[in-house]
DNA sequence: TTGACACGTCGGATTCCTCCGACGCATCGT
DNA sequence: ACGATGCGTCGGAGGAATCCGACGTGTCAA
């Protein structure tokens, strides 16, 4: 592994994305996961040590397989991220509604 | 430009986020932007064109220079994908309720 | 008009990401 | 015990992202 991914990095790309929806229904073991993708089982693999170092996966070993169970609890990180962007929208919508009453007053 | 980034992968980098954070505080222009980082202006200019693509910010010319605008209206996109796993974690919870419940009634 | 300024973009270097085949380890079925 | 199966990780290849200096264009101030 040559980088320590964060949550943002870790959900921009569209594979891992695809994983986490996949993982909604249910946990999967990886053979079964990557069955669902045109990549070889490596590479799902490594996708999933992304997740994994983001902590929105998490694995359970049952016998020779693996499972992986989603949590999507860091996605909160982005969330709130995002929400800050909400309030700065209403913000500006709030203003933007202030200025059209004085420009009544007129 | 070699790449069509989607809104995901445009907040997948650090700098980019800090740039949308920087224009919370209002329109700025991108020498005066670029300031605020330890990267060269074009360097910056890039990380705008990144941003205009993925149709997060804005541009305003006055004159020679180019303000740059936030319009976090994208941001719903990623927004609304991590709600649909906020939905899946209730039920998660809700299920655990119930499973805790028939454990009671035993 | 002329020099200074603000900016975008290009060419090329560097670093990072993604992918696969190969290998090794543990576990399963027989 | 032994071959088959499931999986992680390594080495290396290919491609993409990031960065900078250099250059061109348009704008300003004098």
């Amino acid at each position: 592994m040559v980088f320590e991914p964060d949550v943002f990095s870790a959900i921009s790309n569209p594979v891992r994305r695809d994983i986490l929806v996949l993982l909604k229904k249910g946990p999967r073991a990886v053979n079964d996961l990557a069955q669902g993708f045109e990549l070889s089982r490596p590479a799902i693999s490594e996708h999933l040590q992304v997740l994994r170092k983001a902590r929105l996966v998490k694995e359970e070993p049952r016998g020779r397989e693996r499972y992986y169970h989603l949590d999507p609890r860091p996605l909160a990180e982005v969330e709130a991220w995002i929400e800050s962007f909400n309030r700065y929208w209403k913000q500006r919508l709030h203003d933007l509604e202030e200025l059209l009453e004085e420009e009544d007053k007129k």
